[in-house]
DNA sequence: TATTGGTACCTTGTATTGCAAGGTATTCAA
DNA sequence: TTGAATACCTTGCAATACAAGGTACCAATA
């Protein structure tokens, strides 16, 4: 699929590349959650992001060790690996707040220039 | 280079990704340019990319008939390709337009959630 | 007439990574 | 014991940013 009709989608997923490591660190420094609750928040505010995605992530945020985990004892099914967020992660998070208010106030600096 | 030093680094290299033929397009919206002249635009409001990401990136959007491109003459070197924004790719970049704006909103409302 | 520096074009190969698809395991209720 | 819901994970493909390397044009200078 590559006519000009599917390039919205295909942008929006490309547009989430690389956020998404920001949206994990970010949503975990509120607390702590598991492969499907941070899917689930993500949908919440339109960020649709699949399985296959998710835990692969995850693994390589833990391989960083910008986060942890912990097994807990589920009612409703399964144990769930709780992911937290460590220092380290904390401390890249900073990072790339700042990553993401750079490029945010580029593009609107271009997006400002262009309808000049 | 994997370890965690290089995460910020990365990650701005991934965000750019998916936002670029993005600003690519709002660059041309407001002007015609080549390749060096946008490279430049962009430098100016600290998005770094390399001329290896342009030139293809300009000939696949070209591809899909969302820009078009006349020679011209300079004065200072070889001729140069202007590239210029088709009806079709204005047409596209208010969708662009929109899924940025999505995702900048979702963004926002994830990180007041993680301050809480 | 070289040669050098600046500018511009482009291609190849590699690494990263989102996702679709497919698979396993646990719990609970019918 | 069967099915649905929930959770975990892996494999293979496709997209794409970039480093590195290459060609070509123009102007000034040696």
């Amino acid at each position: 699929m590559e006519n000009s009709a599917g390039i919205i989608e295909n942008n929006k997923t490309q547009m989430r590349r690389g956020v998404l490591e920001y949206c994990i660190l970010l949503i975990l420094a509120g607390g702590d959650g598991y492969a499907s609750s941070i899917i689930k928040k993500l949908k919440e505010v339109n960020i649709i992001v699949a399985e296959g995605t998710i835990y692969p992530l995850l693994i390589r945020l833990k391989k960083l060790e910008l986060l942890t985990y912990r097994w807990e004892e589920s009612t409703q099914g399964p144990p769930r690996k709780y992911y937290m967020i460590t220092d380290l992660g904390r401390e890249q998070l900073a990072g790339l707040d700042a990553a993401w208010d750079e490029l945010a106030k580029g593009i609107e600096i271009i997006r400002k220039g262009s309808k000049a």
